[in-house]
This record gives structure tokens, C-alpha cells and sequence, in this order.
DNA sequence: GCCGATATATAGATTTGCTATATATAGATT
DNA sequence: AATCTATATATAGCAAATCTATATATCGGC
């Protein structure tokens, strides 16, 4: 029985759904970890045990920067995407699809010559 | 500057690739690692101690089968798909797609909106 | 008061892919 | 003949990424 999420094949593309998740707006990790299963129907997400140590990653990469929000009642960290993480934001997704786009002409022979490509500038 | 490669974009999908390669007819592993680099421009490429340990365990979870010809001066050790990894291939591959329409949509806004989907049956 | 949801965090295990190394042969070059 | 490069398979050890399990603490509802 196929499983509802996506197996590994998120392997190697969490950083950049995370980044992605903060494009718009800033968000606490929490929010990040609900957001992301939401927009995706539950079919990716994340654990807490893989977003936290991920979250501390990416700020020691200065991708994102945090500040603590104690003012709501519960003490939430919210973080922000920096210049630079916007930039990687970017680099990351037009990589993205230039490996999605190769795994179309790898794959469709499977899908009988179906599977167009991601593109479309 | 942008590396040529996928990063650590190819995790989580080198199984299917592997598959993928050996839908239409049966290779060695030598040449499963050549015809993957060129058939993806060297965007996608799978080392060789990578590729080995990876061909017996799916041998092992019996996705593919092997057998060694000595008959052609190398000796080489074939691999092709057994009916269970042909169905394998299938389903990956469907749900690789399923994947990539949703990084599509998650990805949609980075790209100012103009990130199709995959899919189109 | 208690329990479930919210919220962050760390430790340990597992998986996956890499590099480095080992062996051996075929064909080309010196 | 010796040597070098490409072919061909294989294992050991390492590193990174993600998971599960666990810990702590607060909020709101029953």
C-alpha cells in the first residue's frame, strides 16, 4: 500500500521547503512545522526533532535570523530569512527545477513519454 | 557560482533512477553508472561505491536479478528488473511526480507564480 | 487538577551517499 | 616488456540528514 507522504524523496529538500516557508512572511518553528504539512495536504512534513537542530543550522549559516517573542503569552521564536537566505532561496529552487526537469526526461518512458518538463521560466 | 550537479537534490531518489535505468533492457553496473551520467548531461551521476552496495540490496529486496557473463573477455554482472521492481519503478515513479507537483506549488510564488506542474497524465 | 495542544530542545539511531581503497583485466602507448 | 588508462566489481569507513524518543514548560478547556 502506497504510503500518503512522499518517503524519502524530501531527502535533500527540506532546507529549501523551509526557506520556502519563510519567503513570505516570518515564522516560529512550530508555525513552520504546521504551515508546511498544511500547504501540502500533509503529503511533506517535518519533524520537530529534525526542524529544531535544522533551524539552528541555518541561522549558523546566517540563512535566517531569530529573536524571541515572550510578549504573547508563550514564548515563541520567530525567524526571518536574511539577504543571503532569500539568494539561497532562490539558487536552491531553480536548481530544483533543473533536477526536476532531468528526472521528467529520465522518467518518461515510465509515464509513456508523458511526463513534461517543470519549466516554463 | 552554481555547481553542475544536484547537491544532495538526488537523495531519496537514486533507487528510482537506478530503476529507471533498467526499464528498457538489462545493464551492468558500470554501465548503469555511465548511462546515467549521460543520459542526464552529468547532472546526475552515482559513485561506483555507491552504486555496488546499492545493486545488492535491491538484488536482496529481490527488485532486481543478476548474472554474471564471462563469456565477452570482461566479466560482467548483468542486472535486470524482476516483475516486483518493474511495479516498484512504476509506483516511484508516479509518486515522484505526485512530489514534484507539490514543490511545484510550493515553489510557485519563489518563482512569481510560473511553476507548472508536472503532472498531465 | 488534569489532559491535550502548543512550543522548543537534545540524544541516539538509522539511512543514505560519499571517499578511499583493493583487486583484476583489456587495450593502447612507450 | 612495461606502463598507463579505462573498464569492472567490491568493501570499509566516514559524514550528513532525518527520524524516534525523550525532556521541559505553558496555555486552554473540561
Amino acid at each position: 500500500m502506497a504510503d500518503k507522504t512522499c518517503g524519502d524523496m524530501i531527502r535533500g529538500n527540506l532546507d529549501l521547503l523551509v526557506l520556502s516557508t519563510l519567503a513570505s512572511e516570518p515564522k516560529y518553528g512550530y508555525l513552520i512545522q504546521q504551515s508546511l504539512a498544511s500547504a501540502t495536504g500533509g503529503l511533506m512534513s517535518v519533524q520537530a526533532g529534525t526542524l529544531y537542530p535544522m533551524l539552528h543550522r541555518l541561522e549558523a549559516e546566517r540563512l535566517i535570523r531569530s529573536r524571541w517573542d515572550e510578549t504573547t503569552g508563550r514564548k515563541r521564536k520567530w525567524y526571518e530569512l536574511t539577504p543571503a537566505g532569500h539568494k539561497r532561496l532562490h539558487q536552491q529552487a531553480h536548481q530544483w527545477r533543473e533536477y526536476a526537469d532531468c528526472m521528467c526526461r529520465m522518467l518518461g518512458p515510465v509515464f509513456g513519454g508523458s511526463c513534461s518538463p517543470v519549466g516554463g521560466v
